[in-house]
DNA sequence: ACCATATTTCTGGAATTATCGAAATAACGT
DNA sequence: ACGTTATTTCGATAATTCCAGAAATATGGT
């Protein structure tokens, strides 16, 4: 994963909201969670919450499948795992950091 | 970590400029990296620098020792590590889910 | 075709963020 | 005290984000 799209993905996560709609989907599991759903959970108004998830879905946290008048959204485990992937490669450990010592040495 | 915490880290995070600033710190190791050399390296203005720095040391991402007339940045691991870890039990694996299932049964 | 439900798009305003140059501050050496 | 280097704060502007009400669209049932 490149910088700039890590950077993207955490600026989609890097709000309270989008981060409860996107934990709500991980804990609603491989079944999704309507939108309406999330709508009740959340309580917020459903202008404002399209929105958030279309942010989460523009970066592909987030996908939407749907079922009748109802779209289910469902979390994707790959892209966030590739992120985590991102934070602890380059971001994180201190692995990093005897890298580019050893590198220096 | 709570949410809200989390989301601010990620907000900080999400942002190219400030990820940047953040891998070169991570990569510059325990020395860490004068407010200076990062100029030097992401060529960006001091006043925008500074600005960006100061993000992250408000949520505790990044540490500053002064050093004489130097500013000495330091990345905060144990911050990143605990980002990760919240992201990796509350919104990553399916744990999460596979939890809230053996929850509900 | 029409109605009902679910969700998005449009619109606009308030608040926040990004950016930079210029001036101010901090800390040191002499 | 003065000059130098390093960094931040101030001030201003452009751009972006957040929020929600109203209107529009999508889908299915009758």
């Amino acid at each position: 994963m490149k910088l700039d799209d890590a950077a993207a993905h955490l600026e989609a996560l890097g709000n309270p909201t989008r981060l409860k709609i996107y934990r709500a989907l991980i804990r609603a599991g491989g079944a999704g969670l309507a939108v309406g759903r999330l709508q009740e959970k959340l309580k917020i108004a459903p202008s404002t919450l399209s929105h958030h998830i279309k942010a989460l879905v523009v970066v592909g946290l987030v996908t939407q499948v749907r079922d009748a008048t109802t779209l289910i959204c469902h979390a994707n485990y790959e892209v966030m795992r590739e992120l985590v992937g991102f934070l602890v490669a380059e971001c994180c450990t201190e692995s990093a950091e005897t890298k580019n010592a050893k590198a220096a040495a």
